[in-house]
DNA sequence: ACAAAAGTGTTTTAGTTACACCCATGA
DNA sequence: TCATGGGTGTAACTAAAACACTTTTGT
């Protein structure tokens, strides 16, 4: 907009800026994924991304928080994890005006019941599998926000923002093997894991836990390394 | 915007969207962008990256290429390789109304001289180590966008984007080593290049041809290849 | 003849894979 | 005691780095 000598504020009709949000979590060893149920038209009955207008006095991202703190319920939103996807402003992807949406992914530890918090009908998690076809473009945006996940957890630590606080090297390993859809050789991985500099920190305390019925594991921090070297790469190259 | 029950068009203050461009070329081994000076306040005097405000009918994307069109007086805009890097919305970041902005990255081939088109100031290309400080946020825009290029290298065939059709290994190593600021090794480049399937294909011909006064270099085309397996990391693994 | 770049070959090294094996716990 | 998962060790394989060497041009 810098090349423009002058201009109008109203030069053109109004544009809707909103966010978008697919929110991931993993529950029983299946990656879900946070939706609302539509309750008018257009696409009345139909599944969404939950989301919400840019207010006026907000960045992007803190609206995109300020929507996952009231989809999810979730309290500590301020350490969540949230990433810029993409942003989709196709003329038609709203049939009732001009909306121009950024998408948000974001990952959170546990699954807290969704309450329909504000205005949004009701909120559930479902397998990411079993998500059938969406509203608007949502679709499209679920699919890249997924691949986003699953390229960013080969080069980034950012598969402890799936765990609690304090994780076993077994509870990190399921990540990726439930996001990558496929068996990671738990020797190989430790020694991986524990060869990057800043991906996990041992937690001090002798305590041990076990999530079955195998030998209690050691426990682990999430390290402060975002990016990983070398990088975790899935087995099957990137399909 | 799926959670409002009702909305108006015009509840809020409209905001603008903008697209803005980092474009970027190869001109005498060195990675030169496109910026403009900016006329008027605010920032006048500044240089800026390119842009202009996204029409009632248009894409983002479609903006961005109508944009780049206009900027370099390119014809063939459409072969071109156009990118989304991010969007930024920070509330202040235009002082005169709410613009939010999406931001792409362009690669293009040669760098014909820029004509000032449309209503565009001066538009010239400068080295990336000479560029100042920019108007807006648009250095945070470029380094984002310069982080974007440098890495999308390592994993995908863009690399060729910068190189004309045809192009020896020689030329398509040095964008390698310009745009990631250091040395690759000859052998193993090549080596690398050509056990990539759908990298680059040999061009039939036996014509030859030599940047300097080495030995005459077989001529290549870019493969069909979008993403490299394996990648081809830089040295210095991320900084 | 010499420098410079293309292209080929080879050695060395590092990383990964694929296992075998022992340990500690719950049932 | 047996199944299960945690944790260690190690040999085989594979990709990459480093570098010597030949070829073909311009000067």
């Amino acid at each position: 907009m810098e090349c423009v000598q002058g201009y109008d504020k109203y030069a053109y009709e109004p544009f809707a800026v909103t966010v978008d949000l697919a929110v991931f979590t993993l529950r029983e060893d299946v990656l879900q994924v946070l939706l609302v149920e539509r309750g008018q038209e257009p696409y009345a009955g139909r599944r969404a991304l939950p989301g919400g207008f840019v207010g006026p006095e907000e960045s992007a991202e803190t609206a995109a928080r300020r929507e996952l703190a009231e989809e999810t319920g979730l309290l500590d939103v301020a350490g969540l994890h949230l990433e810029q996807v993409r942003t989709y402003s196709e003329p038609g992807r709203d049939p009732r005006m001009r909306v121009v949406s950024v998408a948000y992914a974001a990952l959170v530890p546990d699954a807290p019941q969704p309450r329909g918090g504000g205005d949004a009908a009701r909120a559930d998690w479902l397998p990411l599998v079993s998500v059938g076809r969406l509203a608007f473009d949502h679709d499209r945006i679920l699919a890249d926000a997924h691949e986003r996940v699953r390229a960013k957890l080969e080069y980034t630590g950012l598969a402890t923002a799936f765990c609690p606080p304090e994780f076993t090297l077994g509870e990190l390993r399921q990540v990726y093997e439930t996001v990558w859809g496929s068996a990671v050789d738990p020797a190989n991985f430790r020694r991986k894991v524990l060869a990057t500099p800043g991906f996990v920190e041992p937690v001090s305390g002798p305590p041990r836990r076990t999530g079955g019925r195998g030998k209690p594991a050691a426990l682990f921090r999430a390290g402060g390394a975002t990016t990983l070297h070398p990088p975790l790469l899935r087995p099957e190259g990137r399909p």
